[in-house]
RNA sequence: GGAGCUGUGGUGUAGAUGGUUAACAUAUCGGCCUGUCAAGCCGAAGAUCGCGGGUUCAAGUCCCGUCAGCUCCGCCA
């Protein structure tokens, strides 16, 4: 056994046991699993982190021993001490790696009893999520979970290293800092010292990792931990862990090659695949435009066509409305399509109203040309132009959204991924997309905000913009993406105040605020700041993809709920009313008392 | 903040149109059994159907509310 210390307890893993070991005496440690009493013989399971061995107990060995064992109940922790036989070929199970080995025990300590477990230590267990995450320590008991922890540390041994190879010093940075505008929400934490005043958990290390740069480290990263407050979904915890890289004198190319060579090296050694390098390189307004995403799975096409021409040309008054208000006119192909009833067509139409267009129009497509409540304002020849642009055939079902071009693209991307097909290639298909603009408009406060995060550099041929046009800004700002989930984003950063001073005042911060939130920088920025750039990649969406899980809690070792709340320890949960007064907070009467 | 789905012995499920002993599998407990590996056979115990209210002679089943989990929209620089 490697790494075994002296008067070990164990000589063996389980899992680990084969021919080799035949006539071997050995000592195991481990929980019983399956028991299979015959009454004069008795075969447990005994599993540990490694695997699974039988042991047999026989009844003419001895009764003090066999009875101990009769007493063995699922889940028990055992140590025993016995000899590795061969089995005969008749009782050879094929199915188990140490299926062709048993071992016959000589002696058993029963290290402890246990209840029965709510649900199986197995794999393939069907169990409600929350009972596995109310049990998470039994859950993580189970084999595939046990394997999805090991890879998780396989990989971030491996980043380790490379980062490490290619000179990048790890780093370590706060957590408990100060909260910055903008961005996700804040957890806060209070502060007793200064009653009244609060911490902030990072959102991630964005700007200390900037810091560093100014530092001189010229190579850093960090495996850390990150907080957001906001909602959850299937791919998104309140923390997260992130492998979080900023380097100095690097172009966005050098910093490309990097992260590629990461990320590939991360599939060799852990999936045993090779990736095609260098990945593919796609313009924000072309993967909004052919994908209406900018995370786009290339594993299928179902592109988005654009159809501002044949609309301009129809009698369709909502959408030539549409583009005069410079929105756009966007088509999606669904193939065979005619399996959708009218139900599912208004269920589809409501999804794209939630999602903020005005509406969705969609057309069967017939021999005969279109079934649909829109045929009547277009012509044959003009629904038959639609059709052949779109490359559709009879059985298909066209979907169209008129309106503001990033809706039409978002609903139609939507679209897209729900009737995306089933089975898709093996291959990872990882892209880069580039080229973000550097802010977007923020309806509700009426005013510009940064796309991506305020430090964010402008592409240089369009400083001359920031004034004139904001909003046609690109940033030097890049998303790595896989099979349709970002797993990393990055850019280049300011490295003059001025520049950065500039975006602060654009971004409707006076110079006061940002002098007060950000003076730091500023003035870092100011004492021979090098050109820096970095990217950040999601470890947790990493590992759910290396593992196949839909979910990232699947990855993660203690994760929450959808509100946000631990099962298993029941946080977040009430404090004492003297924790409260030492942070001088007071919470709010509940309205009605009950 | 919104929408959808789910919630029945320990676990996973079944319980059309409301009808009175809530079914099945598995786990559990007991008995038998010396070659199983989803062990087998016999037997026992175990759920008032997430929670609250309502409709009804009668509710697991219908209605309203609520809680929890999941998925999605908004949100996530």
């Amino acid at each position: 056994m490697p790494g075994q210390v002296e008067d070990a307890q164990k000589t063996h893993y389980c899992g680990k046991l084969n021919p080799g070991h035949v006539n071997k005496t050995v000592k195991l440690t481990g929980w019983v699993g399956k028991r299979r009493d015959h009454g004069g013989l008795i075969f447990i399971d005994l599993r540990d982190r490694s695997g699974q061995v039988q042991l047999v107990f026989d009844q003419q060995q001895g009764t003090d021993l066999f009875q101990s064992a009769e007493s063995l109940r699922s889940e028990y922790v055992i140590a025993v001490r016995g000899e590795i036989l061969r089995r005969s070929r008749e009782t050879i199970n094929p199915s188990l790696p140490t299926g062709e080995i048993e071992v016959r025990v000589n002696s058993m300590d029963i290290l402890n009893t246990s209840n029965t477990p709510p649900f199986y230590i197995e794999d393939n267990i069907n169990v409600d999520e929350n009972l596995r995450l109310r049990y998470r320590y039994l859950d993580l008991r189970r084999p595939e979970m046990l394997r999805r922890l090991e890879l998780r540390h396989r990989a971030v041994k491996l980043i380790r290293d490379y980062m490490d190879r290619y000179d990048f010093l790890e780093v370590e940075t706060p957590v408990l800092t100060r909260s910055t505008p903008e961005g996700a929400r804040d957890f806060l934490v209070p502060s007793r010292m200064q009653g009244g005043e609060f911490y902030a958990l990072p959102q991630s290390p964005q700007l200390f990792k900037q810091l560093l740069m100014v530092s001189g480290i010229e190579r850093y990263f960090q495996i850390v931990r990150c907080f957001r407050d906001e909602d959850l979904r299937a791919d998104r915890q309140p923390e997260f862990t992130q492998v979080d890289i900023e380097t100095s004198f690097f172009s966005a190319e050098n910093l490309f090659a990097l992260t590629e060579g990461l990320v590939a090296e991360l599939w060799k050694q852990i999936h045993g695949r090779e990736v095609k390098r260098p990945f593919i390189k796609m313009p924000y307004r072309e993967a909004m435009n052919r994908y209406g995403t900018d995370k786009p799975d290339l594993r299928y096409g179902m592109e988005l066509v654009d159809l501002d021409e044949q609309a301009r040309q129809s009698e369709f008054k909502v959408f030539k409305t549409a583009l005069e208000n410079g929105g756009a006119v966007k088509g999606l192909r669904l193939p065979e399509g005619s399996r959708l009833s009218r139900k599912d067509l208004d269920d589809l139409t409501l999804l794209a109203r939630q999602m903020g267009a005005k509406g969705l129009a969609w057309a069967y497509v017939e021999e005969e040309g279109w079934r649909s409540p829109i045929s009547k304002f277009f012509t044959e020849p003009q629904q038959k132009e639609i059709s052949t642009k779109m490359k559709a055939e009879p059985g298909d079902v066209l979907l169209f959204v008129a309106d503001r071009w990033t809706i039409s693209c978002t609903v139609l991307g939507h679209m897209r991924t729900k009737f995306a097909p089933g089975n898709l290639p093996d291959e990872p298909h990882f892209l880069w997309v580039v080229d973000f603009p550097l802010f977007h408009y923020n309806e509700e406060e009426q005013r510009y905000d940064s796309d991506h995060h305020p430090f964010t550099a402008p592409r240089p041929e369009d400083m001359a913009l920031l004034d004139s046009d904001p909003l046609s800004v690109r940033a030097q700002a890049y998303d790595l993406v896989l099979d349709g989930v970002e797993i990393g984003g990055g850019s280049m950063r300011i490295h003059d105040s001025t520049t950065q001073a500039k975006i602060f005042n654009l971004l409707g911060l006076s110079e006061e605020e940002s002098k007060e939130k950000f003076g730091f920088l500023l003035d870092a920025l100011s004492y021979g700041a090098p050109p820096h750039g970095g990217i950040a990649l999601g470890l947790d969406r990493l590992t759910a993809l290396l593992c196949g899980d839909e979910s990232i809690r699947q990855v993660i070792p203690f994760p929450k709920t959808a509100t946000a709340s631990c099962l298993m320890t029941g946080a977040p949960a009430v404090v004492s009313e003297k924790q409260l007064e030492e942070l001088r907070i007071k919470l709010e009467q509940e309205k009605e008392d009950k």
